[in-house]
DNA sequence: CAGTGGTCTAGACCACCGC
DNA sequence: CGGTGGTCTAGACCACTGG
């Protein structure tokens, strides 16, 4: 895996740095001491502190200067990066219900184009899901998920008003790492309108992602349409690490609709 | 020791690996030659390798199992990342003509909210910017941007059809690194569609933007109004590298127009 | 069991900063 | 100049995988 944070005492060089910020005995712009004296301080080697410093450089706790020391980053930075949550995870401490009604469960043939997106044979069997999620019985989204069946025979035989889909995959051995988002704005159509609750024309939110699991592979296509109103979505951009490497990177757009 | 010119002899093996798997020498799923033999092979320590391994890992070119090896990743992971570019840069290489109609050009003093999230003194020069944004000549957005002027105390005076305010930031010392995003749809006012070339009710995608630099100072707030029809935000979620750092994170969002 | 990646050490030299 | 972070080394032990 990347070299995010596991190893017991870079973790705990880590915790205890981080700690210290988040208590405010340093503050913004305050230097911390040098790596060698932290490396006394834990005993640990040096290594073991550049790896805390560099994983909590890589959040924007702190920042490193050559030649003068590292610092605490205005707070601005320590907020949480880019993270891919499931639509549940995402509300679930915001909201007094969360709930999500199945509009359509069903099972189909692959076409050839969601095949070789897919990886899998042309003719195997996709789950498809579509369901209306709303926050404390309100309307929010429509939620539209495709993924290959053979991922977890079981998801037709489930309850959909409860089930969470990325604990599913999860334990079914594929764990969602990355997602490729896309969102744009768009007119609610008739259908739309009337399962949002609004009316047609109305500005919305449709969202594609394509979901792979760590060895790249891609796991769930989903297209979720939000009332424009009820929805905002948040992203940490960050400047390029300088990645030299060129991609023809073969768009494909199999679900336009 | 290191044949010519060394750069970091990290980069170096990073950029060897690199280009075996985009030159197919690599394919997605074969197993890279094991740490220690790459260790042998490029004359560097273990630590190294691990370094340029690392490096790859988190722009998803490869993957590591503990106890089995390391592998090349699915090309879907090996696309770029979430990346800060300027509006400029992101269509640079596209669109034919990339052309900006400066739509106001000047200086105001802070209000209190201003000064507190830039973190000025009130009444503190502002320096603001609003632009037309055209690709082929096609209106795609509106772009208004709001700085302290003290950054760049020439911006007032350049000429805005051309210029690009990334570009001065850098040259001024203060590197964009990182933006937090937030994307909504809304519906056009009259302004806002005479200037797009569409009708009041239209879907727009609403971009809010606090860009920071290295040190974590906001240095530029930005709110982006895209047709809808000509524009989609994209973006690459990645699971949480799991900050356990609670903040409070002040929510304030002092331009809602 | 042997082989892999994951973590860690103690020490070295380099590049850069500010005095 | 002395002190800082940046890079690198050679070797060690651990945790996990697979036959």
């Amino acid at each position: 895996m990347t070299t995010s944070s596991s190893g017991r005492l870079t973790t705990r060089v880590r915790q205890v740095l981080a700690d210290r910020i988040s208590r405010g005995d340093l503050r913004p712009g305050d230097q911390l001491p040098t790596e060698r004296e932290l490396s006394g301080e834990f005993g640990v080697s040096r290594v073991t502190v550049r790896r805390a410093l560099a994983s909590l450089s890589r959040d924007g706790l702190v920042y490193s200067v050559q030649g003068r020391g590292t610092f605490v980053a205005a707070d601005r930075l320590a907020e949480p990066p880019n993270t891919l949550l499931s639509f549940h995870d995402l509300v679930a401490n915001t909201y007094v219900s969360v709930a999500a009604q199945p509009l359509r469960v069903h099972t189909r043939p692959a076409t050839l184009d969601e095949a070789e997106t897919f990886g899998i044979a042309p003719g195997a069997s996709l789950f498809e899901l579509d369901r209306l999620r709303t926050l404390d019985d309100l309307p929010v989204a429509i939620d539209s998920t495709l993924l290959p069946l053979a991922i977890d025979p079981e998801l037709p035989d489930l309850d959909w008003s409860h089930e969470s889909l990325y604990a599913r995959l999860t334990a079914a051995g594929h764990t969602p790492v990355a997602a490729d988002y896309s969102v744009e704005a768009r007119a609610a159509d008739i259908r739309v309108a009337r399962l949002l609750g609004t009316v047609p024309g109305s500005p919305v939110l449709v969202a594609e992602s394509e979901v792979s699991d760590q060895s790249g592979r891609l796991i769930v296509a989903g297209l979720i349409t939000y009332r424009g109103d009820r929805y905002r979505f948040r992203s940490r951009l960050t400047a390029g690490s300088a990645v030299p490497m060129v991609q023809p990177s073969s768009g494909r757009a199999f679900r336009s609709g």
